[in-house]
Parts: structure tokens; sequence; C-alpha cells
DNA sequence: CAAATGCGTTAGTGGTTGCTAACGTATGTG
DNA sequence: CACATACGTTAGCAACCACTAACGCATTTG
């Protein structure tokens, strides 16, 4: 139902995913470290974590988020299945740019 | 203002950026390969295209897109900064805890 | 030359999304 | 125990997005 690769890539996200690799957080925690409000970011944690990008721990009355390990690795297959060899050999074609002009693949 | 990362992973451009890197093809050709009309297909050529990760040749009516290598390049290095080894790091223990197959999860 | 056909792009729209405002609930405080 | 405060989640809405339908333009055909 939901695309792994377009949960993870929305920048607010991305960030929040950033943020969660140096270990757990609240919610107000990683709020502050954006422009909006505790409830935008919570919605995109709570979308995450349908996701299972993202795992949370109740203590208190805090929600500790955490990555989760799996869905990650998930992540990382879908966006490795995407990169085919094709594509790094066009993007290892692009580094090794001369002067010559550049002949398309025939 | 484009986020490369965004436009790149929407599940039908990612296809198309996937069906380029064979060699390039005219918007009909690619829309042969999808169950949604050439318009649709068209209209993300053109936000690929705004996006600098494909490029456009005419040739009589027929108009061949082909992938910008230094987008893809670019697109290449966004991941990269994003999956910094924090992340390489927690997929790595996921894998050493569970050394199962990552595309069966339940 | 005029009409028909084919290719690609713009106009218009329903569904989705990310946001702020209002809320429920749990923890302090007198 | 009643009130105040803090944390996280839902309600409602403007903006966006991906799609189909209608279109313009180039080429082919009679």
């Amino acid at each position: 139902m939901v695309d792994l690769l377009e949960v993870a890539t929305e920048p607010t996200r991305r960030r929040l995913l950033q943020l969660l690799a140096h270990g757990e957080q609240t919610v107000t925690e990683l709020s502050g470290e954006f422009a909006v409000s505790r409830s935008a970011i919570s919605q995109h944690l709570l979308l995450l974590e349908g996701a299972g990008l993202v795992a949370a721990r109740k203590e208190g009355r805090n929600r500790h988020y955490r990555l989760d390990q799996a869905g990650m690795g998930r992540l990382r297959c879908l966006f490795d299945a995407f990169w085919t060899s094709e594509l790094d050999q066009l993007v290892a074609d692009a580094h090794a740019l001369r002067p010559h002009s550049p002949q398309g693949e025939s």
C-alpha cells in the first residue's frame, strides 16, 4: 500500500530518519529541530511508524522514537533494486567526462 | 525548487528512469509500458526534464528522451548524503541479527 | 491544397497531503 | 483534590499532484 521510498524521501521525514540515526528521541525533542509544529512532526513519525521505518517506546508521558533496523534494511534493498548496474555505468561515464564529445550508447 | 529525490522516487517516474537506462525512447514508446495515458507519461517526463534528470532530442515529430548523466550523478550524491555511515552500520547490524532474506517480513 | 492521422503538450478536476488549530490525557503543584 | 502544565494525537483545511479529456502542431494522404 505505502511506497517505502516515497515515504522515506519526503524532506522532513528524510531529516527525521537522519536525526534518529543518532539515537532515540521524543516528539518534542525532534520537533525542536524543525520550523513546523510538534503536530506536524508527530504525524510524520506516525507515518514512518506505519511504514515500519521507525518504532516507538512509551516512557512516562513521553514517546521515544527510534529507527527500525529491518525497515531501514528493506529501504536500502529497494534503492539498490532501483539503482541498477546500467545507472551505475551511466554515472561513471559522467564522471569520466572528457573534452571529447560523449557518444551515446547504440 | 524541486527536490531531486522526491521527483525521482515517485513510482511511475522511477520506472521511467529505469526504462531510459536501456536507451532513449519516445513518449509513445514509453507509455506503451504503462497503464496510464501518453499524457500522464509526457507530464512525468517534462517534470524529470525540469529536474535535469532526463533530456530530449527532437527528430521529425517525435521526441526522444534519454537520461541526463549529470543529473543522475547528482541524484546519486543526494542519496549517498542521506544514507550516512550510521545508517549503514544500523542495517549491517540488522543483517547480522537476522541473516534471513530481507524481503520476507511478516 | 485540403483533410486525416499521429505525436506530444496544456486545461481542468478529484483525490491526496502536509500543515495549523483544537483536543484528550497524563503528570506536576497548591 | 482541584488546577495548571506538558506531551502527543485528531479535526479541518489550503495547496499540491497525478490523472483524463481536449487541444495544437507536424506529417502523411487523397
